[in-house]
DNA sequence: AGAAGTCACGAAAACGTTTTCGTGTTAAAA
DNA sequence: TTTTAACACGAAAACGTTTTCGTGACTTCT
């Protein structure tokens, strides 16, 4: 078992010094053909590479960017990953994961261990205890070590960093706007306790476009289910407030659910009780999983184009790292990502 | 903006060696008390955390895996890095990403751009096309330079290493044995062509289940879709291969598929066919994933134990990492992971 | 008082690179 | 023949650690 080869072998083997073998490597002027040939010829036989390690150490700079994410089992996430991955390599560079697991402590640890050398910049979402608790000294304090942060979806204002963000609101405006001009009457919202910026705007979102067309909201139409709890506990207790809801009002007749599970589960509660989806019950959900695409029926989304969202955090985190020459403008920008309304069949 | 502290630094603000700082950091008996409380203190002011990549260096071990996978979109594999990510975080290691995309190049890439240093070892799965093409180079060239490496799910004999595979021939022969026990009598196999390892053995598992109970195999009642093509026309051809099945063969009554897409594709054929899910026609699929769930007739699976088996290759990854001092004894296992039947609505 | 031993610290090497600067040799110019 | 310039290469520093070994200043014992 071999040992991968160095310069220091390399010289050694062929009897001249480490800085000749590396020149002649990198094709320098100062070197003869004769040794350059030499030199190529024999690290080309034992596949001679640089040191990453080492290569890092010396340029300061490691070529990998860091993404942590609460949770990797997840359409949203996987493909944001993928939108990074894609454009992280193609622009050189290397993608180190972290899972905070929805937990505080997690997003921490693992934000140390990346922050001491190892990368060269952040791609994060908070978890839902970050903020929840509103701590984010782990964040201020990363980036005043100079290291650089995008922040996409879950972001809040207070922190001062480049972030790209989803268009929660004209999405979930769009949407049931969709639903009105389907001649739906009484639109229910199901959603997320909102201390997730995300659910919030959806809300707003909804809100406004009952408004805009001069529809009164009404409290008891709107549902706000905590997702804090064990997920086999959530899905039953989503199914009997669904139903709950549905049964306290008879006219509901389109529903607006900020993701792929209470849409689905809305038209599972919905044909249990009867109703034809989307005869009766017309139903969009905001989300990019795979389930709406394959259910039956299957689900009109508000789509978020998660790996564009990697793609574009991607480009902009590269592009902070390597244009730090010109660090003390401090310019942050948001990206906001439009969303594309995916009409499938559970609306008409 | 400032850089993160180093030891030169500490040391020349308190005016003592490096050396002294490093051992007064780590508390050697060398050093006084005073010098040690002052050293101490003026680190944590500062936040002092030794740079990753110096010590990678120094101890020639970066405490990082890397893992490279086809597709991270996909609940199998973001399934199995979780187990990977939970076992190498507890035993402090950070893990690394590279996607194949199926593309024997892109792996081959991939893996040269970690192999450099980079990473202490590999978790992988094969992409297609390289167990198509059975180039198995890069993998042998990384082992013979002593990195490395466990194999899991995707894995061919001819390479000598680590492995983590399910099992894949008992989880099928379970499955179709199940179909049996309820009666069915003209079962049908919706699978892959067989390149892929796995397919093969779901394939046998079928045939010895139906031999174990003197059933006749009929070749017409084995469906091999090409899964090569995109995803949208697969989708489209599957499912009018899939309708041709079932109208040649009118006596169809359990469908066994090896993957999910396959079995609600089935699924969803039947019903357009007016038979019902599960009176007329039982279904079962292979998969860890998430639309066999919330699919409407639930559907029932082989469960492959994806977390655990990426839980499994961490460890033993990480056991090899750390024990290379017996090395020459090259004793590799294969560790076949126990597949669990999830029964659902889609049998009586 | 001299020898021996302890204490507290510093110098330097090593990990594998790249790059700046210096230098010896040779050939061309004066 | 001497000066100059080009050429081809090597020494050393630097990136940030850890660790081995050496050493000066005290203390203690005889």
């Amino acid at each position: 078992m071999k040992r991968k080869i160095t310069l220091k072998q390399i010289a050694k083997e062929l009897d001249v010094s480490i800085s000749t073998v590396s020149k002649a490597l990198r094709n320098s002027e100062e070197i003869s053909l004769d040794t350059k040939q030499k030199v190529q010829a024999f690290a080309k036989l034992y596949n001679y590479r640089p040191n990453n390690i080492a290569l890092s150490l010396k340029n300061r700079k490691t070529n990998t960017i860091g993404i942590i994410i609460p949770e990797i089992v997840h359409h949203f996430f996987s493909k944001v990953i993928r939108g990074v991955e894609l454009v992280a390599n193609s622009r050189g560079y290397n993608v180190i994961i972290g899972l905070s697991n929805e937990s505080f402590s997690k997003e921490v640890i693992n934000m140390e261990m990346l922050a001491n050398g190892s990368i060269d910049g952040f791609i994060l979402s908070m978890s839902k205890e970050t903020l929840q608790q509103q701590d984010y000294h782990h964040f201020n304090e990363t980036m005043s070590q100079g290291m650089p942060i995008v922040m996409f979806d879950r972001v809040v204002s207070d922190i001062k960093c480049d972030k790209v963000i989803v268009d929660d609101f004209n999405g979930a405006k769009n949407a049931v706007e969709k639903l009105i001009e389907n001649n739906c009457k009484s639109i229910a919202l199901i959603t997320t306790r909102d201390y997730v910026s995300v659910g919030k705007l959806r809300t707003q979102g909804y809100l406004e476009a009952l408004q805009e067309h001069k529809i009164t909201p009404e409290a008891e139409l709107i549902l706000k289910m905590d997702d804090t709890m064990d997920y086999e506990v959530h899905l039953e207790k989503l199914e009997s407030e669904i139903e709950q809801l549905f049964k306290s009002n008879e006219k509901i007749d389109g529903v607006f659910a900020v993701n792929e599970l209470y849409a689905l589960s809305a038209m599972k509660v919905a044909r249990k009780m009867g109703l034809n989806v989307p005869d009766d019950v017309q139903v969009i959900g905001f989300t990019d999983g795979v389930l709406s695409k394959h259910s039956t029926p299957s689900l009109t989304t508000v789509s978020q184009h998660a790996q564009q969202m990697g793609e574009k955090a991607a480009h902009l985190l590269i592009d902070k790292i390597e244009n730090d020459f010109n660090e003390e403008e401090e310019q942050f920008q948001t990206v906001v990502i439009a969303t594309d309304l995916i009409e499938r069949e559970s609306t008409k």
